[in-house]
RNA sequence: ACCCGAGUGGUGGAAUUGGUAGACACGCAGGACUUAAAAUCCUGUGGCUAGUAAUAGCUGUACGGGUUCAACUCCCGUCUCGGGUACCA
């Protein structure tokens, strides 16, 4: 004797989450026999806050998912563990003194508690912890077989650093040019051959390897963050200061570890082709890897030294080469002092010391300020052999295609802005599509004051221009990418160290059999001060012996997290980062839900570590995701309450202009929709004990407006409060019903009173009203069957389509039908109960034991949509005059074409809209609609 | 500035390949039950106009055009909001 009372939820829920757990009916085997279903949620950071709403959104999405595959038949991955690594614990660390595994392992312990009220089917058995020396054991595994290999562009695939070498012995390094085109050996040369290999000795050989090591160490400019002593990646920093914390970052160069993924730049780009992501995600990851195809120049120099013979340029536009009237070369490029002349000297030397004053937010903010400096030198274009002048300016970026531009003003924009500042004369090339005042970046203009190119259209020119500079030996085509390297060492204890040992100052990769390199045990973990990280300050760590020392910096978080999904599919494995059957079986992971925040790093990190470990035979994948979805924010909706300014007095939102008032944020917790709860209001702080109220119609009503969610805003609601009053199976159908999961969307719990009572509908429809199970084994009528294969096949493709908010919505239009029937039938509830365990996990496992199952619904099967229960044989046509809809008729489905217009023209309504005259035409489109144009 | 995505009742949102705009839910209004309230159930609910009413007509998917028998859906232009990028030659 139950109802579905606040009471009994509580029970019930409890009782099957305890159920589950105790018969792990969650736990799942790598079973060959079966078809396999991977479905995966984004790693998350335990944050000491714990969870708030916005959080679950994806993780019942991919429950319902995971579920739905398993009464499908599949056998389901569905997997859950912590990205625990990172700053924030490592930051809580050096506030509070407490270590960061312990802290770190609070909070799991927290969000795991949070989770498993959800009722999230997770197979708890393989949870993993980026902390744990068993995991990044596995970690350093891969760094090192990064280490380990070379990307050879012909192959367009990576290669053991071994095959490097036999190619080096053999002919040099003819083939396979230096990965960094301006890297010079002591020398000055940039090629060698297999005698130069063979003569060089160990430490350049080294050196030389290293140059092409996908993981590799190099002097690189990093964003150095003085506050949190830490170097940041490119998208750890936000106009110039840390993502986190806002602080100033500035470029300083240090020796780091790096991913040479902009090798692998063409294939992260070709591989957006195969994978089922949004166009805005693979948009984004365009945007980021910056692809832009072009032609290398090399134009002649004449400088008073003549020390440079030449230079060279990188441009999209090699059809505007006759509108080239200067060339602008990067501030910090090598060649700036061999040119100048020396009655320019001063003023660049002036300019050089600016250009170095200014620090990243400078130049941020300030991007329109045109700034410059002629060199005195000039180059020379191949084609007219015009002179122009070479300047110097920071708008030219030194580490993107040569550092250095041909300047076109009358096609480019910047080009444009610099000439007209410092007055240099522009030829226009494009006629008519130039007006003098601005730069016009057309393709479609027909060439002029362009020799041989005049009368070309300056699409068709590009192809002319490329074929002969090839031809005249100083060009060719050339295709450049924005990306860069990603720079892989932190200055941070709370990561993984680097498995290498260095010799000599070269770093060598540590033994597999000596792996993990556990991170050693300190509670000090404050900067060293020199830039180095905290464990430079563990001398007994660092060194090992006279020449040998550890690497003192640790991993990104992103290492961790970009391979986890590899790892869910074979957990405990201590041989293998994963055994081949259970990376066969399970292989990539069919969904993935998860923020857009991620779209650049964590993916990125993750497509690359996959393709690598393809490219070494160890996947038989390459790309990890097979569909992503991005679901949307959850916003916070805030309530005010107003205070009658000097007064302990509140009044209602609608009669606050007759007051002087001041708004102030009240706990959407003791809110109803916008009616406050002005007892618990009383309770909520001290101040407010003894306020009184000013009602409107009896109530308290609150303002409102939609914020982030935020502590201090008062708006954050805790899934636990609503599972507290409704209970996690409505939690999660209202969560679903917002709206679509892609959709940003305030957070409002004005709607859930709906989901609860759709839920306790569901109930009632088996039980009596005392409470009693009461159910038919009668046969369904035909209509009872339709309006449950109806609802069957509308959850199967809601799912399908990740649109879950309508197929709860099915569900409440099945139940109003079935009530309306009033249908207490076996043969129909029990297929439903199967279709909504998805949802609500808890009251269907509770139905179904009622029902005298004893395994538990996971178990179950999936009913078969039976289309013959669907089929109609009549339409209810909307009949239409001109576009409008005027009359209904019912007609049969079969009927002709003919008749059905016989049937229209001599309705009443169609007779009055045409007056008797005949109509121009009639438009029949069976099973949809009848249009009749007058 | 550039590149994406979105804009539908009081609210969240629905609408297969162009084919009944507003499903479902909240809120609101009225009614039933109750001494009363809560809870529950039933009915109505885009706007405007006419009518006691059933109903009829007009209008309506950010705005202005267009294509079509038919447009929330396709095309062109404008505005607003959200996301991404930040001098990438």
């Amino acid at each position: 004797m139950a109802d579905y009372s606040k009471e009994e939820i509580k029970k019930i829920e409890e009782k099957w989450q305890q159920k589950w757990r105790q018969d792990g009916v969650y736990k799942v085997s790598n079973d060959p026999s079966k078809p396999k279903y991977y479905a995966l949620d984004m790693f998350p950071y335990p944050s000491g806050a714990g969870l708030h709403v916005g959080h679950p959104l994806g993780y019942i999405a991919t429950d319902i998912v995971a579920r739905f595959k398993r009464v499908k038949g599949f056998n389901v991955l569905h997997p859950m563990g912590y990205d625990a690594f990172g700053l924030p614990a490592e930051q809580y660390a050096i506030e509070h003194g407490v270590h960061p595994a312990i802290s770190t392992a609070k909070n799991i312990e927290t969000f795991r508690k949070q989770l498993d009220r959800i009722g999230f089917c997770y197979d708890w058995s393989r949870e993993v912890r980026t902390c744990d020396p068993k995991y990044y054991k596995w970690t350093q595994w891969i760094f090192l077989q990064l280490f380990d290999s070379w990307f050879n562009r012909s192959l367009q695939k990576a290669e053991r650093i071994e095959q490097l070498i036999a190619n080096f012995e053999k002919e040099g390094n003819k083939n396979h040019h230096f990965p960094n085109a301006k890297y010079r050996l002591p020398s000055g040369n940039s090629a060698f051959s297999a005698s130069d290999w063979k003569s060089f000795d160990k430490k350049i050989q080294q050196e030389i390897l290293m140059q092409y090591r996908l993981a590799y160490l190099a002097h690189t400019d990093v964003n150095w963050c003085e506050a949190l002593g830490t170097v940041l990646a490119n998208d750890e920093v936000i106009n110039g200061v840390s993502y986190r914390g806002g602080h100033p970052v500035v470029k300083r160069q240090m020796r780091q570890w790096s991913l040479r993924i902009t090798e692998y730049a063409e294939r992260l780009l070709k591989g957006l082709k195969e994978v089922d992501f949004s166009e805005s995600m693979k948009d984004i990851q365009r945007n980021w890897i910056g692809r832009s195809e072009g032609a290398k120049i090399t134009f002649a120099l004449k400088s008073e030294k003549a020390i440079v013979k030449n230079m060279m340029v990188f441009t999209t536009r090699p059809d505007t080469i006759f509108g080239v009237d200067f060339m602008v070369v990067a501030p910090e490029h090598d060649m700036v002092k061999d040119i100048t002349s020396s009655s320019h000297k001063g003023e660049i030397d002036k300019y050089l010391s600016y250009v170095e004053s200014r620090s990243e937010v400078d130049r941020m903010a300030e991007v329109k300020k045109i700034t410059g400096c002629f060199t005195g030198a000039y180059a020379i274009n191949p084609f007219n052999q015009r002179e122009v002048p070479i300047w110097i300016s920071e708008y030219v970026l030194a580490g993107y295609g040569t550092g250095a531009i041909m300047g076109v003003p009358c096609g480019d924009d910047r080009d444009h802005r610099f000439a007209k500042h410092f007055n240099i004369p522009i030829t226009n090339i494009i006629g008519e599509h130039y007006n003098g005042k601005e730069a016009n970046p057309t393709y479609e203009a027909t060439l002029t004051n362009s020799e041989f190119l005049n009368g070309t259209k300056m699409k068709d020119a590009m192809k002319v221009v490329i074929d002969k500079l090839v031809e005249m030996g100083i060009g060719e085509r050339q295709v450049n990418y924005k990306m860069r390297d990603a720079g892989w060492s932190r200055q941070r204890y709370w990561g993984e160290p680097f498995p290498v040992v260095f010799k000599d100052d070269m770093p060598y990769a540590m033994d597999e059999k000596d792996l993990p390199l556990e991170l050693p045990d300190t509670n000090e973990f404050k900067s060293s001060g020199s830039g180095e990280g905290p464990l430079a300050n563990l001398k007994d760590w660092i060194n090992i012996g006279p020449h040998e020392k550890r690497d003192s910096n640790t991993m990104p978080t992103h290492a961790g997290a970009a391979w986890y999904f590899l790892r869910y599919m074979d957990p405990h494995n201590e041989k293998e980062f994963a055994s081949k059957e259970a990376l066969e079986y399970w292989n990539q992971v069919d969904v993935y839900v998860g923020g857009s925040e991620h779209a650049v790093a964590h993916l990125l990190y993750a497509r690359l570590w996959t393709k690598v470990l393809h490219d070494l035979g160890y996947l038989n994948f390459d790309e990890p995701f097979k569909k992503l979805i991005n679901q949307g924010k959850i916003t916070g909706d805030s309530r005010f309450v107003y205070r009658i300014r000097g007064k302990n007095q509140f009044v209602s939102h609608g009669l606050i202009n007759q007051y002087e008032t001041d708004a102030l944020h009240v706990d959407v917790n003791i809110v109803n929709g916008l009616e406050l709860d002005t007892e618990q209001f009383k309770k909520w702080k001290p101040d407010f004990a003894n306020v009184e109220f000013i009602l409107e119609n009896g109530k308290y009503i609150c303002g409102s407006a939609i914020e982030k969610m935020s502590k201090s805003y008062f708006n954050v609601i805790n899934p636990d409060h609503i599972i507290e009053n409704y209970g996690a199976d409505t939690l999660r159908m209202y969560e679903m019903f917002l709206g679509p999961l892609e959709q940003s969307k305030p957070w409002s719990t004005s709607g859930i009173d709906g989901v609860y009572k759709f839920l306790r509908k569901f109930w009632n429809l088996m039980h009596d009203a005392e409470g009693n199970l009461k159910l038919s084994d009668a046969e369904p009528t035909k209509e009872e069957l339709k309006v449950l294969h109806k609802t069957l096949k509308k959850i199967e493709q809601d799912i399908d389509n990740f649109s879950f908010n309508t197929s709860v919505s099915e569900f409440m239009i099945c139940i109003n039908e079935l009530n309306a029937l009033k249908c207490n039938k076996r043969a129909v509830i029990e297929p439903l109960i199967i279709a909504l365990s998805p949802f609500a996990p808890h009251m269907a496992e509770e139905l179904w034991e009622k029902m005298g199952h004893s395994d538990t619904v996971l178990n179950a099967t999936y009913h078969k949509v039976e289309e013959k229960y669907l089929v109609e044989s009549s339409f209810e046509y909307p009949i239409s005059i001109n576009g409008k809809v005027r009359a209904k008729m019912n007609m049969a489905l079969d009927m002709p074409k003919e008749d059905i217009q016989k049937q229209v023209l001599a309705s009443e309504i169609v007779q009055k809209w045409t007056e008797g005259k005949a109509p121009k035409k009639v438009i029949i489109v069976p099973g949809k609609i009848v249009n009749v144009v007058l």
